[in-house]
RNA sequence: CGGGGUGUAGCUUAGCCUGGUAGAGCGCCUGGUUUGGGACCAGGAGGUCGUAGGUUCGAAUCCUAUCGCCCCGACCA
């Protein structure tokens, strides 16, 4: 039992100027977090409760799930991220000591990086710790800060600089496996935001610089929301970057060419806008579209049609580490003109070889005969035929899906909603294992690399997403499970003994019965308290007056409901104790 | 990193355009009256106006630089 005046709640009336959602003003006003700097905050005691609430609750699904808990550290030598597959990616976004490092005494100082996660730990450690089959799969764990040197933070916990992050990393003999380790973490996922009381939903995610397989994202849908999830009413759910959509039947048949392939003089026209409009009149659907990137240094062509847009996390399945857009002076070298005039269309190219590859969208094929750049300033080319004239190499999902384009599953159309990313699950393979040359030996003495996967769940951010879900004009109103106490005893005369005596006695009913309780015994008036109860959100409050005591009564009231209940004195300690018996049993 | 905005008391802010003694509300302190939905009265403390230069008789205000923060974009394990 904690009381109001002898513990700190620094609540505001007004939100801080900085505090653009919901959910950010409400952490600040309820006295949960205080901000240090952009992204970095500091975690109020009562921000502090809930976290611990939510990392017990995770604590215990994760290992119900298969889990076992360690502790590593956040300092590391940055040889292990050399040594990792995704070190040119990730050392944009990490924190790191500069290995200048002069004026220490010492001749070379080590450099350090600041782990956003902790594969390039984990995968050494279990290489040394575990050799044999006889040994996995294993699961390990932890809850523990991260740091991630954001390119821009924002709306508070939602993304930070430093956060709160469970990461726990499977290790399998085999692929079968780690898909039973992946699915038991998907599962201890959807069990852990149950009771946590977010609704939660997982969808297709896109693998990104992790890599992988396959991974689902956990999303809490929320208008703030950065990620954009699609999904169909058939039950087809997948984040932006992954979504695809079932544009091309699959009884398909390509057209037939029309006629051999025609240039004609385009000047100026360098926009699909401009080869759709007069005197061309060639519609965007029926043009492709020829866009040059560059990946591990090497360019490449990705076509599509006009009237689509590229999703370049797309990209990621083509296999490079790093991919950007060309620039055009990297572009005329190889296709021979600038942009607005290319196309892909067979030895056109001013320099085939020095291109990595032409990629091309499935959804190209539903133009059958159509006008793409000529590589010639100022010309185009008509009737190109996609498989008689185009110089793919490889076709795949590069468009990014439209709501209202038919679901793969079902299709149906589909819709699209934003969401927060509060957990994301990836199935890894080897990808790590096979750069650590991290292996174990079977029972045929055969060794094999290690089946990862990784799994996250932002729990300072889950704290957030959850306020997102659950508040009204007052204030939070916390799910019982993750309410920083579950009980609140305004006290609105504390001069009166008989009135504290009550608040004592009610105070161990309820902590008996399993709730955490804190008395607001404060000298403040009614409506100050009542204010402030509405803008913390604990679940129950009890409201001891002079007045109702005069009466023999006492108020119960929910926070997620207008109905107070008046309880006379002889019945509130079972009453009290059955009400909190029943929220227990029902977020159980 | 590109675009936009902003920085004045613990918090929210007015004043800046058009230079001339820095104001308010909340919060805080003292006293009094109040006491069931953010009370009232009286008194009080608290600001080198982000920082550094410059223009000027005079700068919160104009100019330059710099730092922080916020928003949009890019980015986002």
């Amino acid at each position: 039992m904690k009381f109001w005046s002898q513990y700190f709640v620094p609540t505001l009336k007004e939100s801080p100027a900085d505090a653009e959602i919901a959910s950010h003003k409400l952490l600040v006003r309820a006295g949960l977090v205080r901000k240090l700097g952009g992204g970095l905050y500091t975690y109020m005691p009562l921000g502090l409760r809930v976290m611990q609430k939510l990392t017990q609750i995770c604590r215990e699904e994760i290992e119900a799930g298969g889990g076992i808990e360690l502790w590593m550290p956040h300092v590391h030598p940055v040889e292990n991220w050399e040594q990792g597959p995704r070190w040119a990616a990730a050392r944009e976004i990490m924190f790191r000591t500069d290995s200048a490092g002069a004026g220490k005494g010492r001749s070379k100082e080590p450099e350090f990086v600041l782990g956003p996660t902790h594969e390039e730990v984990i995968t050494p450690l279990v290489k040394q710790e575990i050799t044999s089959y006889r040994d996995l799969p294993k699961n390990f764990f932890q809850i523990a800060t991260k740091f991630r040197n954001e390119i821009r933070p924002r709306f508070g916990l939602m993304r930070a600089r430093e956060f709160v992050m469970m990461d726990a990393y499977s290790f399998d003999a085999t692929d079968d496996g780690a898909v039973k380790s992946y699915f038991a973490m998907k599962s201890a996922y959807e069990k852990f935001f149950k009771r946590v009381g977010v609704r939660a939903i997982a969808v297709e995610a896109d693998t990104g610089v992790m890599g992988g397989s396959f991974s689902h994202e956990f999303m809490v849908p929320a208008e703030i929301g950065d990620d954009d999830v699609i999904y169909s009413d058939a039950g087809y759910a997948a984040n932006r970057e992954k979504a695809t959509s079932a544009l091309v039947p699959k009884d398909f048949a390509d057209a037939a060419p029309v006629g051999a392939v025609e240039e004609f003089a385009t000047p100026g026209v360098v926009t699909i806008a401009a080869l759709a409009a007069a005197p061309f009149n060639v519609a965007a659907d029926q043009q492709f579209k020829t866009l040059v990137y560059v990946g591990d240094g090497k360019p490449f062509v990705v076509i599509l049609r006009g009237s689509d847009e590229l999703e370049e996390a797309k990209l990621g399945s083509l296999g490079f580490t790093l991919c950007r857009a060309a620039t055009s002076e990297e572009i005329e070298p190889a296709l021979g003109a600038k942009p607005g005039s290319l196309g892909a269309v067979k030895g056109t190219f001013k320099n085939g070889e020095a291109l990595a590859g032409v990629f091309a969208d499935h959804a190209i094929r539903l133009i059958g005969n159509g006008t793409t750049g000529a590589n010639k300033d100022g010309f185009h080319v008509r009737n190109v035929n996609v498989t008689r004239d185009l110089a793919i190499t490889k076709f795949g999902d590069f468009r990014r899906v439209r709501p209202g384009e038919p679901c793969p599953q079902s299709g149906q159309p589909l819709q699209v909603r934003r969401g927060i990313e509060v957990g994301h699950i990836f199935k890894l393979g080897t990808k790590y294992s096979e750069k650590y040359n991290a292996v174990y030996t079977d029972d045929q003495k055969q060794t094999h690399f290690f089946e990862m996967g990784c799994y996250g769940i932002g729990i300072s951010r889950t704290m957030q997403a959850v306020i997102e879900q659950s508040h009204d004009p007052d204030g939070i109103v916390w799910p019982w499970n993750v309410a920083p106490f579950q009980v609140l005893i305004c006290v609105l005369d504390p001069d009166s003994p008989e009135a504290m005596g009550l608040a004592q006695k009610l105070g161990a009913v309820a902590e008996q019965a399993g709730a955490d309780v804190l008395v607001d015994e404060r000298a403040e008036r009614p409506g100050v308290k009542f204010k402030d109860a509405d803008l913390i959100g604990i679940p129950l409050r009890i409201t001891i007056g002079s007045k109702g005591l005069k009466d023999g009564i006492v108020e119960l009231k929910a926070r997620n409901s207008k109905d107070v209940a008046k309880v006379p004195l002889a019945e509130i300690e079972a009453r009290l104790a059955a009400t909190v018996a029943e929220a227990k049993a029902k977020s159980a």
